[in-house]
DNA sequence: GAGCGTAATATAGCTGAGGGAATAACGGGT
DNA sequence: ACCCGTTATTCCCTCAGCTATATTACGCTC
């Protein structure tokens, strides 16, 4: 029987051509990349890390680990969290972490312009 | 007991900086990229799938996977194979697999020069 | 203090990628 | 005809990443 959710690996053939990724090491490794990025986007949209998580079809577990890796390796946490009080609780996205959103994305803005214009070297 | 191999990922604390990759995606998905750059060069190095894999760690099988991966995926072989014969056979790059393997060293060498530009906007 | 919805934590299960080992096929040398 | 080392193929196992589910802690509101 179909599942509630279907999660459809996105493995199709993809277009020939020149790819790539940028993401951010700190101390532990991986510190913010493009998932943390979109979580972080999720989690200002709907106030709450178990929202943010539904939206994007990941396990609270994953998104909370996320965050918390975040929050460890950063000077100043990315997400402020409130355990019960109105509507249970909720999370927040601080300034430093609205930062390092904006900071993602030029980077992988000017990537995407990089690989156009290395592409055009490409003979396969 | 001790192993033979002991595989010890790699997980070390990195250095906190801007990271990233390139690689070259094809008809069936990913078609040339480090790893394969690297097989390549071994097998050039070895003459032969097995010894290339052994020389990285890598077992037969995958090393196997990858070689008729591109393959397939490239307008000509990038690796020509003999089995049985004098030595049992062997395998060799062709032209097509050096130009891939130039072609994919100078996307990486731009890639981290582009890194090294890009870091120095950065603020963690 | 009961209800509520969330964070936080623990535990077990699933799944895909890759590993290891075993075996057959191959073909030139001797 | 046999030996040899490699390619090619098969089967089973392991491990990590993520999922799924359940339980507890929390603190405001009523």
């Amino acid at each position: 029987m179909p599942k509630k959710r279907e999660k459809e690996k996105k493995n199709g053939p993809s277009r020939p051509g020149l790819r790539g990724r940028v993401w951010m090491d700190g101390p532990e490794g991986t510190f913010f990349g493009h998932g943390r990025a979109v979580l972080l986007e999720r989690i200002i949209e709907h106030g709450s890390i178990t929202k943010a998580a539904k939206s994007m079809d990941m396990a609270y577990r994953h998104a909370w680990d996320l965050v918390d890796s975040m929050n460890r390796q950063a000077k100043e946490p990315f997400v402020e969290v409130a355990t019960g009080g109105k509507g249970g609780g909720g999370a927040r996205v601080t300034k430093a972490g609205e930062q390092a959103i904006k900071m993602f994305w030029r980077f992988h803005k000017d990537l995407q312009a990089f690989l156009k214009r290395e592409e055009k070297k490409l003979r396969l």
